[in-house]
Parts: structure tokens; sequence; C-alpha cells
DNA sequence: CAGTATTGGCGAGTAGCACTATCCAATGTC
DNA sequence: GACATTGGATAGTGCTACTCGCCAATACTG
């Protein structure tokens, strides 16, 4: 197909797609002379991709790429490329205080877990729980600990359920799932937490 | 205390305190005279809400205004402020498939769930799905509902801790919290996956 | 085969956001 | 009385994600 129709197809506008090319979102399409070029199924896929990324996840460009160099690059083991998805899309800001820091690394050692000493991860919720502190609603360690609990039920199920046949599928999958599946998880928090309150605001009244 | 010591205490420069006044985030100090103004503990704390909000909650300076007023305004109801604050901190977007709608409403009613009609949370979870048929990982319905009994659970153990002795401390930690344990949430999951999926390479190799 | 429309490629322009810098006269402070 | 600081206002900056206009080459149309 041609640019046209791609953009028609993939419901962005032609000078959009043409911006893509050139940021390198998008490969080039088959060029069949000098001002004319073919498009296929996989361009009207990755452009529908880039979509969901940015409008769903929230991601910008820049993280854009990186997520789609790291799933595409089928060289790279999956625990690093995780790594670099996760970097990719982690929002950079100030440093945790060393207190969140080291409720995070007590938080750890307890469950545990291997998470990378370098991990994004680490700082991530340092910060958020430094931002709970500031708001003067800090969240006491049996709650954080509830929290663990809560999503180490959701990895254990999500996780198996990665086909792992391929190490291109799965590093798609793993990249994938952890941005697309949050949006997913924080609306039906949401959600869960409207029917929670409207039923105890019912109750009382 | 004066505009410069408010900036050292909360961190943020000078020039960005005079920026937040005038976009009505922080409330004008006390005047004293024609060049001068004494601020005071809650300026500090709301500039370290305010920032908290956009670097952790990811939340726009429109977005954050509109949170922080639902937040002051002690008038309207409490579910009516957390509608308000939910539709503040959603991003807005493309309408999402009737598949995806349908999909979203019939979990509502399986799972008897007082939702709101014209709750922001059905759009964006619907548009999620479609995020992830565009994907090509379409989410199973059992899936989805396996994540909608988890935060079933999480709703029940955390609405129940709100302080609701007075309407505004509920309000203002129903909000909060919305934003700011969403990190905290996608923070563990992230680490809980890497955890998981580190451990099932080693177990494989 | 003439005329029109479309295409890919390119440079430049735009809109929105969140600051940041500069200036000013009026005050405090030493 | 010299000097620094303050609040207020206006303008400018840097970044992102487009969006526009233009062009020569090419494809379709009658």
């Amino acid at each position: 197909m041609w640019m046209s129709e791609l953009a028609a197809r993939s419901g962005v506008p032609v000078p959009t797609v043409k911006y893509y090319l050139r940021e390198g979102l998008l490969p080039p399409g088959e060029a069949t002379g000098a001002t004319r070029a073919i498009y296929s199924e996989d361009h009207v896929r990755r452009l529908r991709l880039i979509r969901a990324l940015v409008e769903v996840g929230g991601l910008r460009l820049a993280d854009v790429n990186r997520v789609l160099a790291a799933v595409d690059d089928s060289g790279t083991p999956l625990h690093e490329v995780l790594g670099v998805a996760q970097s990719a899309i982690s929002p950079v800001g100030p440093s945790p205080s060393a207190r969140s820091l080291e409720r995070v690394d007590a938080l750890i050692r307890r469950r545990r877990w291997r998470v990378a000493p370098d991990s994004v991860n680490r700082t991530v919720l340092a910060r958020a729980l430094d931002a709970l502190d500031d708001a003067d609603d800090a969240l006491p360690d049996d709650a954080l600990s509830g929290y663990a609990e809560t999503v180490s039920g959701l990895a254990e199920v999500e996780v198996p359920t990665i086909d792992t046949t391929s190490s291109e599928t799965a590093v798609r999958q793993t990249v994938l799932r952890t941005v697309l599946i949050e949006p997913v998880l924080l609306a039906l928090r949401r959600m869960a937490h409207e029917h929670v309150s409207s039923r105890a605001l019912r109750r009382r009244r």
C-alpha cells in the first residue's frame, strides 16, 4: 500500500507518518522509484503500536524509540532488555532520600527479591515514598508490605503466561505488558475505589 | 517567612514560586506592604504537594490546579469530588471501541460494582484494552477478571483506612492516595516482575 | 500524450507547556 | 544614605510533537 492508505488504515495523518519515518520510529517502506514506496501490514501494526504506547502508555516518542529498539533487538538477553525498557519508561527526577531508599532495600531483603542494585525501580519507589511523606500521608511499613504481597501474587500469575518459545516474542510481550497492562490495573483500581467508597457512603447515610 | 525563605525551604526556585502564584497554584502570602508579603508553613506544604503531584504523579500543572481545587473545596460531596479529581487526572484521548466498552460494562455487571455510568474510568479502561488489541496481545476475559479480583481486595483494604472524621481530610486523602499510591504499586509490580522473570531465567539455564 | 493528482522527502513553522530571565519601583536593612 | 531584596509584570527559552508548505518526480486519466 502507499503512504496515504497506510495513514488511513492506521488512523495517523500523513504528515505524522512522515514525521515518524524521519524520527526512525517507523522503518522506511520499500522504494519502488525515486518518489514512491510501498508499505506493508507490518507498518500498520507498528503505527498502531506507537499510538498505543504514546496514548495509553503515556510514553514520549524518544522513549517509544528506545522501547521499540529493545523489542526489535533480539540479540540482547531478556532480563537486560527488561531493564533497558523499564529505565526507558521511568520518569527522571530528583534523587530519593536515603531513608526511603533504605526502606525499599529492607523490603527487597525481607521478600528475598532478586532485584538488580542499579534497577531504576528502587529509585522510583523510594521517590514515591518521599512524595507521600511530603504530602503528610506517609505509607506505613505494613501497608507497603501488603502491596508487595499483592503484586507478588500478580507477577507469579503474569510471568508464566509469557510466550517464551522465541526470545523475540518474549521480549515483545514483556515490554508491552509492562507498559500496557499498567493502565488497565490503575483503571480497575480506581473503579474498585469508586465502588467501595460509594458503598461505604450509602451505608453511612 | 519571605519568599526567598519559602523557596529555600521547599526546594523550588524563587521565579518558579512566583510563577505558581501567578497561575493560582499557590495562594498569595499575607501582604505587609506594597512590596512584601509573608508566607506560612502551609505554603511550604502546598509547594511540596505540588512538586509531588507533578514529579511523582506525573500531572500537568492544569491538572494539579483542578486536583487542588477539588481538595480545597470542602463543600462538594465526597464522591463527587472523587469523580472530578479522577477525571482531572485521566488522560484525554480517542474514544474507545464499542466492543471494549461492552467488555468493561460486562465486567462491572459481573462484579456488581457501583460505578457511575459517566465515570471516566470506564473509558480509560476500554481504551487500554483497545491498545492491547492493537498490540496483538489482547487481554483474555479471565485475566481481566483476575485483575479485577486483585484490585477489589486492594480497595477493600485501602478505603477503610481513609480518615472520614472530616470531609476535607477524606477528600484530601482519597485524591492524594489515588495519585501518589499508583506509582508505588507500579514500581512494586515492576520489581516483582524483575524478580520472577530473573528467577525463571536462572532456573532455565 | 497532455493535464492533473499524488508521492516521498525536506526545511521551516507552530502550539502547548513549564519554566526562566530581566526589569522595575518600592521597600527593608545595615 | 548605600545597598540588597521584594513583589509584580513582561518577555523569552527550551523542549516536544507535530503540521505546513514546497518541490520535482512520477502515476493515473481522458
